[in-house]
DNA sequence: CCAAAAGTGTTGCTCCTACACCCATGC
DNA sequence: GCATGGGTGTAGGAGCAACACTTTTGG
């Protein structure tokens, strides 16, 4: 029998996800459509319950399957921040802890989820005045972009948004999608190769594009980035 | 009535601080000895169980006040990650939201704490083999620890753990201490006055002390560091 | 005077920026 | 050939590490 229960009280806890991907050369997040009260009807982060059991690192993946149909081999996963305002949940006392996933060649949102309606949306549109979010999940998504690209200064993360191996100009175009700034091309391209421990090259080319084929890395999107990146 | 509690448990949602400090030349954190059990007699951070109706942020607050006897004017308070492996508390399931909180010139811990027995100790002796932390606090001082030092590079966080106003010496002796690492005197001198926005001269000097008076600075422990002071 | 701590100068090197330029492919 | 994107060269300057030096106080 709890010890506490008599003297504290109960909450819910759940995991809400931010998860990004680049489509089209755009920052995007996937939202759900609420399909019941409370906010019926508004754009929502996915998410849900965690079960008695359950890690909350796990219960983050278990809802990544669920909901998004994302296998944890295709993302990265680290947790975001805690969000328990009293009332961030009209009906209930609900705190959630959020997360940041970011991945590549996420699947259209579909196969087997319980979320009917869900949509990859450009983040520029999630943020936009317009877009009208559930509970507080305005202030989560901006906390999630932030942190994102924050990361990418100092850490090797932009690899875990386009699929490997990839070329020096893919990872540019990351760079450039996610900070929405212009980075020179070729100095960008010595400082990249150059950060000890980020790329492997493979000594694969891509063939077929337009111009001289480009190299083909792989990368280890742990890897600490020393010197760091700076975006000014 | 809420509406989830059929359908999904409740948890316990307590918040942990992990205080940071400097004493005598050293980064120190405080610890309570735990008065009963789980853990009884072991060492832990400060914490308690959130209220129902309060914010996630004044809980943490109202424990700083209620264990460590400490204002939030004294501290800079930042959420450090939430911790809830399913048997972190060896009988309920409690969710545990850590607070990493920077002060200067903390008090004695004494008055009016219910934690009877609690004392600043070195982070390097917290740390030891010795000492055994009560659930998964080790952990939670690691990653506070580990915080507080990345923090030191790009933004001005080091002046939390200084009273204000305070001379240059004293901010280099800040980070030599949170860093563990030698830092060139003059060179820290001159990167720290050149950062845009952090220090602001007071015009007073420190006078009494040995050799030339040292001019006084307050500054902005919110700033950003740009470029960032780096460890290496 | 000397000791001690604050603060400035100087030098050589590294890295970064802003380009210009060459390379390898498809058409 | 030309267009297109990949990749390298280079000159100037900004910033930094290392260390010598000067300044201002107390005794």
């Amino acid at each position: 029998m709890p010890r506490y229960e008599s003297e504290f009280p109960p909450f819910f806890v759940t995991v809400d996800l931010v998860i990004l991907t680049i489509r089209d050369g755009e920052l995007c997040v996937l939202l759900v459509e609420r399909g019941g009260e409370p906010f019926q009807g508004r754009l929502a982060l996915p998410g849900g319950f965690v079960h008695i059991d359950e890690d909350l690192r796990d219960a983050a993946y278990r809802e990544l399957k669920e909901e998004a149909g994302i296998g944890k081999r295709h993302v990265v996963l680290e947790q975001l921040g805690t969000y328990g305002a009293p009332h961030r949940d009209p009906r209930d006392r609900v705190v959630t802890v959020a997360w940041l996933a970011l991945g590549s060649d996420l699947p259209e949102p579909r196969a087997g989820t319980d979320a009917a309606a869900a949509e990859w949306l450009p983040v520029d549109r999630a943020l936009s005045r317009r877009t009208r979010l559930a509970f507080d999940h305005r202030q989560i998504l901006v906390d999630g972009v932030e942190r994102a690209r924050a990361k990418l200064e100092y850490t090797g993360y932009a690899a875990a948004l386009i699929p490997q191996p990839f070329t020096i100009g893919e990872l540019h175009a990351v760079y450039e999608s996610v900070w929405g700034q212009d980075l020179d091309r070729a100095n960008f391209q010595r400082k990249v190769v150059g950060l000890p421990g980020f790329l492997k090259d493979t000594g694969q080319s891509r063939e077929g594009g337009k111009g001289r084929p480009a190299r083909l890395f792989t990368a280890d999107h742990t890897a600490a980035l020393a010197p760091p990146f700076m975006r000014s």
